[in-house]
DNA sequence: AACCAGGTTATAA
DNA sequence: TTATAACCTGGT
């Protein structure tokens, strides 16, 4: 999975299994990717823009060089981790063969914990359209400016950069309620009373509860933080959607969706989750 | 006009 | 411990 070759500004995965970027992008884990008139997708990431381009069964990454691709892009794409064989795993279960097979392509990215704290505590009660807009703005308006063939970008703003910031610094975003939260997570990110360490280091359980003392984080928008950011795959997050699904196909209560998830996929659940949203939604 | 959208919080039974 | 209402904003 990881042999590549390296050009002037780019690097080509060679063979990229279960690799598929229109599905890595739009199957809801991330707000920052967008699609090309040419079927790529360009992005910013860890303060880098990037741009992803499928070519047969190579995936290129284009302004990128060797050393950020394995310092940055290797652990983002999640490219060390066998895919087909948590598919086959979950593909056992009859029940979610055929969402597993519809989003065969789908990797879990590994985001930055500060802007995945801050992207879901703002996708909470929302809409992705909006949910990207207020993200873009926020950027817009504390992060660092890149280029990347003309186009300006920016980067998700670095905590550093938010000292303190106060709820009517964030009007011009427009994210109503969810300014005191940011503000509030953004507070108690600086004074260093998130221990991402430690929570890496906890049980799934464990870093729900360490996570849900923010303000604005609750149980749906911990299990996301855990499974895009610190890649714990043992967390079932529940949103309408899921809820939904788990209905239809497991026959649960909605109430008992996320036990049912947890108690179903066990050590996968979060990619069995990912496989699930995607499918339903796409209906 | 009323309702909905990747939920969370505050309040009450 | 489990249920219900209120909540910014923008689109239908």
């Amino acid at each position: 999975m990881c042999e590549y070759k390296t050009s002037s500004n780019s690097v080509e995965i060679i063979s990229a299994d279960y690799f598929d970027p229109e599905q890595i992008f739009t199957c809801g884990q991330c707000f920052r990717w967008y699609e090309q008139p040419n079927g790529s997708f360009t992005g910013v990431a860890h303060g880098k823009v990037l741009n992803v381009e499928k070519r047969g069964k190579n995936i290129v990454f284009n302004n990128c060089n060797e050393q950020d691709y394995l310092k940055i892009w290797k652990n983002y794409f999640d490219l060390e981790r066998d895919y087909g064989k948590i598919k086959k795993g979950l593909s056992a279960d009859p029940i979610i063969k055929d969402a597993v097979l519809y989003g065969s392509g789908i990797r879990i990215l590994r985001q930055d914990f500060f802007e995945a704290l801050i992207s879901f505590i703002i996708s909470a009660n929302n809409n992705i359209p909006r949910i990207q807009g207020i993200i873009n703005r926020f950027s817009a308006l504390f992060g660092e400016k890149l280029e990347y063939n003309g186009d300006v970008f920016y980067a998700f703003p670095k905590p550093e950069a938010l000292d303190g910031i106060k709820e009517s610094d964030l009007a011009p975003l427009k994210s109503g309620y969810r300014a005191k939260y940011i503000v509030s997570a953004i507070k108690s990110y600086l004074r260093g009373e998130i221990d991402q360490k430690a929570i890496s280091e906890m049980s799934a359980a464990d870093a729900q509860k360490a996570l849900c003392k923010i303000s604005g984080v609750g149980p749906k928008v911990a299990d996301c933080i855990l499974l895009f950011s610190f890649g714990k795959f043992d967390v079932f997050p529940t949103d309408v959607w899921v809820k939904r699904v788990m209905g239809e196909l497991y026959g649960c209560d909605e109430k008992d969706a996320r036990e049912t998830g947890y108690r179903i996929f066990g050590d996968n659940a979060g990619i069995a989750q990912q496989y699930l949203f995607y499918w339903r939604r796409a209906q």
